[in-house]
DNA sequence: CTGTTAGCGCTTTCAT
DNA sequence: ATGAAAGCGCTAACAG
C-alpha cells in the first residue's frame, strides 16, 4: 500500500475539486476559508496522510523555522544543561534545533556554520571551540553579511560583536578566592602554615574566561594581607589534561593549600589526582566553578561558584528569538553572575 | 555593505556569464566541467560569499542531509553519551542532526516526527517516551507510510516492527542479581540474617525494559536454594520517583538487604533516599544498572552493569544507515549486552 | 471566499 | 563541455 511519494497540496486539491492555493489557505489562515470548504480539506489532509513539505515552504517563504546550536562537545554535562534549556524555549516557539557538535575542530565549527546558512536557519547560538583572542574563524565575515541572528553562549570569539550570553567570570574568581580567604588562608588554625599555595587548574592560557577568573582571584587575594603563592596550571576545559597536571604538580611540589579548578570538567580532573595520588579530601581544600553533578548524593561537598547553565541557555534563546524578531537590533550582551555553593 | 539576500547560482552564473546549470555542475559535479570554467566559477562563488540553499537542493532531489534524534530527555548523561555518538558518526557521513527533546509528552513526540517527516528527513532514530505495551502513537502508521528509515533506541514502540537497537535486559537483571547472590546473599556471613529482602526500585509497571530487567532478576534468584523476598517500586526512570518511593520503604519496613536500581537515575534516587534517611553505605549493597558519573572520583564504588551508549548509539546509526542505503532492507534489532563493573 | 499566475533556487532531462 | 526548458511543492500578489 505504501505509496512512497507523500501527498501534496495538489493532491489534496484534486481530491476535494479545489486548486492548490485553498487548500494551502485552508491549512495556514484558516480564517480565510469558508469552514465548511475547509473541514473537507483538512478531512482530505488526514486521509491522504498529508504532511506539507518544509523545503518547498521555506523556499518560498524565505524564513525558516530552524534555530542552529554549535557546541564544542554535547557530552560537557554543563553544555547539556543549556541544550535542555534551549530545546525546550525553542519548541515552546516552534523552532526546531539542528545540533552541531564540533568536537574541539575548527573546520567542523566552520562547516556547522555553512549549513546553518544553507538552511536558511533563522538564528544560531554558538559556543565557539576557543575563546582565545587569535581564534578568529572566517565565517565571522560571512555570518555578519548573511545578517542572520548569532548569539554566543559561554564563549565568545573576541572582537566580534555579536550578542553574547556570558559568565561572570571575574566575579567567579573573586567569589572563589574570597571564599578560600575565609575558610581556608585566613582560618586561624592555618595561619601558621607556610607559605600559602593556592593552585589554579585552568583552561587554555589564551583563553578569556580562564583569564578573567584567574582575574578575580588574583583581585581578591591582593586584598589579604596574607603572602599567597598562585601557581597555575594551563589545560583545555577538559578532565584528563587537568588530571594529568594536577598529578604531576602534586608528584613535584607536594599538596598545595588549596586548588580552585575553573570549570567543572577541570575540577573533577583535580579532584581525581588527589584521589590517585592518595591526597586525602581533608587535607586541603578543594573549590571548583560550576556544580558536580550529583556529588552531593555522597555526602562529598566541594564548595563551587554554581551558573547556572539552564537560565544561561534560556536567555540565549531570548536573546536569540529577539534577534530573528528585530534582526537591525544592535547586540547585547547579557552577563549571568553564579552563586557560591558549599 | 551587508545584502541581505544572499548569492545564488544565478549571481555567480551572470558573474562569470555562464549559466546555472553550469555553475551547478561546476560545485556539484566538478568532473563535468572544464577545469579552466571550474576555477573561474569557484573563485566567483568564494568571492560572493556563496553558500548553496539546501531547501531548493532538498526540494529538487527529494533526498535530504537531515536526521532525526528525538528522545525523552537530552539531560539524561546516558542519553547524553547517545546523542555524542550519533552526532560524532553522523557528521562522518555528511549529515545534520535535527534534534528533539519531548520531555515525556506524547503531543511534542508526534509533533516531532511530524517535523522531521515535513523537513524530509533521511532517517530518524527514535528513544520513545515509553515502552509500554499500550502506548501505541498514532504516527507508527504514518512512519511505515512513508517509508522513512527508523531505528528505536534503547526504548522500543511493543508491537511497531521498526529496527531497534536494544540493552539485553534479561540478562542486565540476571547479573545483577547474580551478583548479589555471590557478594551478599549466599555470603556466609550473611546467612544468618533473615529474611533476605531485596527493593528493585524500577521505572514504570508496564514498562516492557523494567520487566525483562526484573524478570531477569527473578531467574536468578530463582537458582538460589536461599528464600528472598523481592519488593518492587515502581516509577519513571528519573531520579525524584525513585528518592521518594525509596524513602517512604525505608520509613515504612527499614533497610533491606539489597538495594537495585534498574537505572542509573533511579539508583541514583535510591542512593539519596539512603542517604536522607541515614542509612549508612556499608550496611547493606546498592547495585545498578548503568554507570553513575564520575563517582569512582571519590572512592566510591556501586557495582554496575554498564551498558556502553556511546556503542549503541553508533550502532543506531550505523543501522539507519544502511536502512537509508537500501530503505526495503528488513528490520533488524541489534542487541547490546552490558557488563559488571565493581 | 476562491482562482490565476508566477517564482523561490536548484537540478534533471534533453539538446547542442 | 555547455545550454534551454521544465518542474520540485509551496505561497505572495493580484484578480475575480
Amino acid at each position: 500500500m505504501a505509496r512512497n511519494r507523500s501527498a501534496t497540496i495538489a493532491d489534496i486539491a484534486r481530491h476535494v475539486g479545489l486548486t492548490n492555493i485553498t487548500v494551502s489557505r485552508a491549512l495556514n489562515r484558516p480564517e480565510m476559508v469558508k469552514p465548511a470548504t475547509r473541514d473537507r480539506i483538512r478531512e482530505a489532509a488526514l486521509a491522504l496522510g498529508y504532511v506539507p513539505n518544509a523545503f518547498a515552504r521555506g523556499l518560498k517563504r524565505s524564513d525558516s523555522r530552524l534555530i542552529g546550536f554549535v557546541t564544542d562537545s554535547v557530552d560537557n554535562p554543563f553544555y547539556a544543561e543549556m541544550i535542555k534549556a534551549i530545546s525546550s524555549h525553542a519548541k515552546r516557539h516552534d523552532y526546531a534545533i539542528l545540533l552541531f557538535d564540533t568536537d574541539g575542530e575548527p573546520w567542523l565549527e566552520a562547516k556547522a556554520i555553512e549549513t546553518l546558512l544553507s538552511y536558511q536557519a533563522a538564528g544560531i547560538i554558538l559556543s565557539p571551540i576557543s575563546d582565545k583572542p587569535d581564534y578568529q574563524p572566517e565565517y565571522i565575515s560571512q555570518l555578519k553579511a548573511s545578517n542572520i541572528a548569532v548569539v554566543q553562549l559561554d564563549r565568545t570569539l573576541q572582537g566580534a560583536d555579536f550578542s553574547a550570553v556570558v559568565l561572570d567570570n571575574i566575579w567567579a574568581g573573586e567569589c572563589a578566592a574570597q571564599y578560600l580567604l575565609e575558610h581556608v588562608f585566613e582560618n586561624p588554625k592555618n595561619l601558621d602554615k607556610s607559605p600559602a599555595r593556592l593552585l589554579v587548574a585552568a583552561g587554555p592560557e589564551q583563553s578569556h574566561i580562564s583569564r578573567e577568573r584567574l582575574a578575580g582571584v588574583h583581585h581578591s587575594l591582593a586584598a589579604s594581607p596574607r603572602e599567597i603563592t598562585v601557581d597555575v596550571l594551563w589545560g583545555d576545559y577538559t578532565l584528563e589534561p587537568a588530571l594529568q597536571a594536577v598529578g604531576h604538580f602534586l608528584d613535584h611540589y607536594g599538596p598545595p593549600t588549596a586548588v580552585f579548578g575553573l570549570n567543572q570538567l577541570i575540577t573533577l580532573g583535580a579532584l581525581k589526582a588527589l584521589q590517585s595520588r592518595g591526597v586525602p579530601r581533608e587535607t586541603l581544600s578543594v573549590i571548583g566553578v560550576d556544580r558536580l553533578p550529583y556529588i552531593d548524593i555522597f555526602d562529598i561537598t566541594v564548595p563551587c561558584v554554581v551558573h547556572d547553565g539552564y537560565h544561561a541557555g534560556q536567555k540565549a534563546l531570548e536573546l536569540l528569538l529577539e534577534q530573528i524578531e528585530n534582526p537591525s537590533q544592535t547586540s547585547r550582551t547579557i552577563t549571568v553572575r553564579g552563586a557560591l555553593v558549599e
